[in-house]
RNA sequence: GCCCGGGUGGCGGAAUUGGUAGACGCAGCGGAUUUAAAAUCCGCCGGCCUAACGGCCGUGCCGGUUCAAGUCCGGCCCUGGGCACCA
């Protein structure tokens, strides 16, 4: 056998194994155990990222490990092909983004087969099919019908300049990216589904996904944010018509310390008292400036300006005077608040700013009220109690919220309401490359669907961009224009397209099925669902996530599948990050380099003394660790790395340097440890393989191991133990290093019969427990070895407990809580004579010295803590 | 601003969930092999004090609970992710 490890030679060898004997076609069969493993499916954006490796890598284990366990196993992989990276890249390379996007997909899925992956590739899809999005476009339909979908106006980004609708991410500190002109917010006519109808469904569930990280389930309770308040109307006359102000409060409880109200700039009240006011006019123009993302929004000053109208309190009969306030959000609730600034931060400095009464209604026995500076327990509504409130002083948080609100329903002018912070999905976007919305807009008939055997609506996919990047199909008239289905009259198509995580919320089930060509999912689709196990990014802990459940039951309640979540256990991995070096130039810009550029030193406790550019030898500055990005220039290029040490190093090194969820450093020494990790098992597999001695089975010569031999297996079957433990928990990090353990400890053995036996039991733990990881090396070895045709096939390896047992076993002891002692004792020897042999020691006896002995608590097969 | 994480040697991390802090690896140092280098193998490796036995300190900071705290509780500091049109 070759003395030296080369992982082209057999990682090729191993693929073309597993594609001959199509060893990941997964067939539905009643008779085993199923497990559905998905990784979260790639943008094609060009090349596979080390993001992307990881996400995979971890995926594959979880699916080769149950595969081991004997589980009938479907790990799919596919596209989510529509979004907006390729209309830039249309525009940069005068290429279509459909030719841009399979160009990609191509070549990136020919790196995922480099690195091995066991994906059921004949279940692969792409969002941009029209055999894919035909379903969605379907199902959209038949939402309509139910009532589940509709149409109203929303805000978006506008560039003024570009004449068109930006992307969050491309509003750049309030700028268009392209044009550079102030974004404005503007309300366009968009499609909407009804994820509220399902909000406390989607959040009574969760209490019982246990198989989900607490900290994902915690984000996606605050997202659904359900709350208990009273929605009340404050009443005004206007142009002597009577009318009502509404707002929503979770604090009825201070509703007696009102002195003002606010509204968005967007809200009618403000729009009717800016018609003869320019100041407020002026104001509401400016607050409609910015973008609509929800951070820049709340970071912003927040300023306000009087409307002259006031308003009348609903229970004090008071004149309350309402503000203009930019904080103020159009689209939440009512669009208006009533504001407390005794008891609301935003509302007290608001009230400092503009001069406006603070009253406090609200009273903790032992603290002090004051106006000048914010104090944390203004806001408590656990200990309060009301004050200058009339008939309610005195009264508790819940009491008053309780009396307030059946008297303002006395009035009609207020109720006890449950709401959600969850606002309904806007699947509108005024884009090119995604999915059409079905729809159809008759002038007679109004908004009509498309009908199922009309369906797909193909998006034209040979178009040309122009550079301002506007949808193609909004000027194709030879596409928009049609008839409509119902009178057969001329009408429009809808010509936006539907959001990108429509096609990504139910990518999963369609896996199950992907070749169903007469509805959206068939009966197999209730074979696999739920995903066992679902791997991907901390990023999408909310909004993916929370669609996808969301679809999936839409799916249900149509009838399509039968089960309520689509995924029962969820691993979210952390972040793949790099250090960053730059250079800063005369302007101040910082110019950044990779870090195979660079070369670092040390000193003589190994820190970092310097970095130095490779090409001309001069410093450059050190810039910390950050995720791995093209600004930063700090990515690590996979490709680059496959080919320098082949597909198993690179996963063995993301499995081995941080556990799945947390954030991965990448470090090239590191690699290189990993790397020499595979060649020391190879060399020890090549000199057992070239020995040629058959060792007797382990069972024989159990009975006859020395001393050491015995350490050496219980060595083997401990780390063996813990590295089973660990996949059970998904550490995988610490099932490398167990490996590893167990490799130092065959190193150390003999030349002997029975040292051998070990070895072959050893190597035989070793390459099955490292089979998921690494799968091509230890595929070869468990081959070549002899231990059996297919790693994948064999039997996973169970601890020994009778190789685990030690007749002795070392206590710790300490006095008054710090290790004094360490003994050795025999394993049945009883509690007190345990405590004998603690006391006995002289450093124990130091440290006691005269003081009596108080307690002493013995830890069975741990520790002796002597209390004096 | 709001919501959710994370802080342990020079570095990545471990500590079987309240019981010996630093497993395993990287970097560094020393040795073996070599004409030499690479590769490989072996050893040392938190800080301070000590000739040694050993001692004191140490898991972001301050305080608490406990026989015992990296782990539990309260407060603070720093840092990462998400915020609905990036995916």
């Amino acid at each position: 056998m070759q003395k030296s490890f080369n992982p082209a030679e057999i990682e090729a060898d191993a693929q073309s194994y597993w594609e001959q004997h199509q060893s990941f076609k997964a067939t539905e069969d009643t008779e085993r155990e199923k497990f559905y493993c998905l990784s979260m499916f790639p943008y094609p954006s060009g090349k596979l990222h080390m993001g992307h490796v990881r996400n995979y890598t971890i995926g594959d284990v979880i699916s080769r490990y149950q595969r081991m366990q004997g589980k009938n196993v479907l790990q799919p992989m596919g596209w989510d092909a529509f979004g907006l990276p390729a209309e830039g890249a249309a525009i940069k390379n005068k290429m279509p983004p459909a030719s841009w996007t399979y160009s990609n997909i191509e070549y990136m899925k020919g790196q995922l087969k480099q690195l091995g992956f066991g994906y059921d590739w004949s279940r692969e899809l792409a969002t941009c099919q029209p055999e894919y999005y035909k379903w969605e476009q379907w199902l959209f339909t038949e939402l309509y019908r139910r009532d589940l979908v509709y149409k109203k106006n929303s805000m978006v980004n506008w560039d003024p300049v570009d004449q068109t609708v930006l992307a969050n991410e491309q509003v750049i500190d309030g700028r268009g990216w392209r044009s550079g002109a102030l974004v404005e917010r503007r309300e366009i006519p968009q499609w909407f589904i009804k994820i509220t109808d399902y909000a406390e469904e989607l959040l009574s569930e969760m209490d019982h996904m246990d198989g989900w990280p607490e900290k994902v389930r915690t984000m996606q309770r605050n997202w659904i944010g359900k709350s208990h308040g009273v929605r009340f109307a404050f009443p005004y006359e206007l142009d002597g018509k009577a009318e009502q102000l509404w707002v929503y409060t979770t604090r009825a409880d201070t509703i007696m310390g009102v002195t003002f109200c606010a509204v968005a700039a967007e809200h009618p009240l403000a729009q009717h008292a800016a018609k003869d006011n320019p100041e407020l006019a002026a104001f509401i123009d400016e607050c409609l400036q910015g973008g609509v993302a929800e951070a820049d929004l709340a970071t912003m000053e927040k300023k306000g300006i009087p409307t002259g109208i006031s308003v009348t309190h609903p229970l004090t009969g008071e004149q309350i005077p309402v503000w203009v306030g930019n904080y103020v959000l159009w689209g939440y609730g009512d669009g208006a608040v009533m504001a407390v600034p005794a008891h609301d931060e935003r509302d007290f400095h608001f009230a400092k700013g503009y001069d406006l009464p603070i009253i406090q209604v609200i009273d903790i026995e032992g603290e002090t009220f004051s106006t000048d500076a914010w104090q944390e327990w203004y806001a408590d509504k656990e200990r309060g109690v009301c004050v200058n409130s009339d008939k309610y002083d005195g009264l508790n948080y819940l009491d008053a919220v309780n009396a307030i609100a059946s008297d303002l329903e006395a009035k009609e002018l207020g109720e006890k309401q449950v709401q959600y912070r969850l606002r309904d999905w806007g699947v509108s976007r005024q884009r090119y490359w995604g999915a059409p919305i079905p729809m159809i807009n008759c002038p007679k008939c109004g908004t009509v669907p498309v009908p199922k055997e009309d369906l797909p609506v193909v998006l034209p996919e040979d178009v040309e961009f122009d550079a301002s990047g506007g949808s193609p199909i909004k000027k194709m008239p030879e596409w928009f224009q049609t008839t409509c289905p119902e009178c057969g009259g001329d009408a429009e198509r809808e010509t936006d397209t539907f959001d990108t995580f429509m096609e990504s919320s139910w990518y999963y089930a369609r896996y199950t099925c992907a070749d169903a060509s007469d509805s959206m999912l068939d009966q197999r689709a209730n074979y696999w669902l739920p995903v066992d196990h679902y791997i991907g990014g901390i990023e999408h802990a909310i909004l993916h996530l929370l669609y996808a459940r969301f679809y999936h039951k839409l799916l249900r309640d149509v009838g399509l599948i039968n089960c309520n979540e689509p995924f029962q256990r969820l691993l979210t991995q952390g972040m793949v990050i790099a250090d960053t070096y730059y250079r800063m130039d005369d302007a101040g810009h910082r110019h950044w380099f990779n870090p195979s550029d660079v070369d670092v030193t040390y000193d003589e406790k190994g820190r970092v003394t310097a970095a130095k550019l490779q090409s001309d030898g001069e410093a450059v500055e050190i810039g910390g660790v950050e995720k791995m990005s093209k600004s930063k220039n700090n990515g690590v290029d996979p490709q680059e790395m496959v080919q320098r040490y082949g597909a198993d190093t690179v996963r063995l090194y993301t499995m081995f340097t941080s556990p799945p969820d947390q954030s991965l450093e990448w470090s090239d020494e590191g690699v290189d440890g990993a790397y020499r990790f595979l060649k020391r098992m190879w060399a020890l597999a090549a000199n057992m393989h070239d020995a040629g001695i058959e060792p007797k089975p382990i069972a024989e010569i159990v009975s006859s191991l020395t001393a050491s031999q015995q350490d050496a297996r219980r060595e083997i079957h401990t780390a063996l133990k813990q590295a089973s433990f660990d996949y059970s928990r998904q550490q995988f990090n610490t099932v490398v290093s167990a490996c590893m353990k167990i490799v130092n400890t065959l190193y150390k053995l003999g030349a002997s019969d029975t040292d051998q036996a070990l070895l072959r039991e050893g190597m035989g733990i070793t390459l099955r427990l490292l089979g998921p990881i690494s799968p091509h090396t230890t595929h070869y070895l468990w081959k070549k070895l002899g231990y059996g045709d297919n790693i994948l096939e064999s039997e996973w390896p169970q601890a020994d407990e009778s190789a685990l047992k030690q007749d002795t076993v070392q206590y710790v002891v300490q006095v008054n809580g710090k290790v004094r002692a360490k003994i050795q004792v025999a394993a049945d020897t009883t509690k007190d004579a345990i405590q004998q042999a603690a006391l006995a020691d002289n450093n124990v006896q130091k440290f006691i010295g005269d003081n009596p002995i108080k307690k002493v608590i013995v830890v069975p097969n741990k520790l002796v803590n002597i209390v004096a």
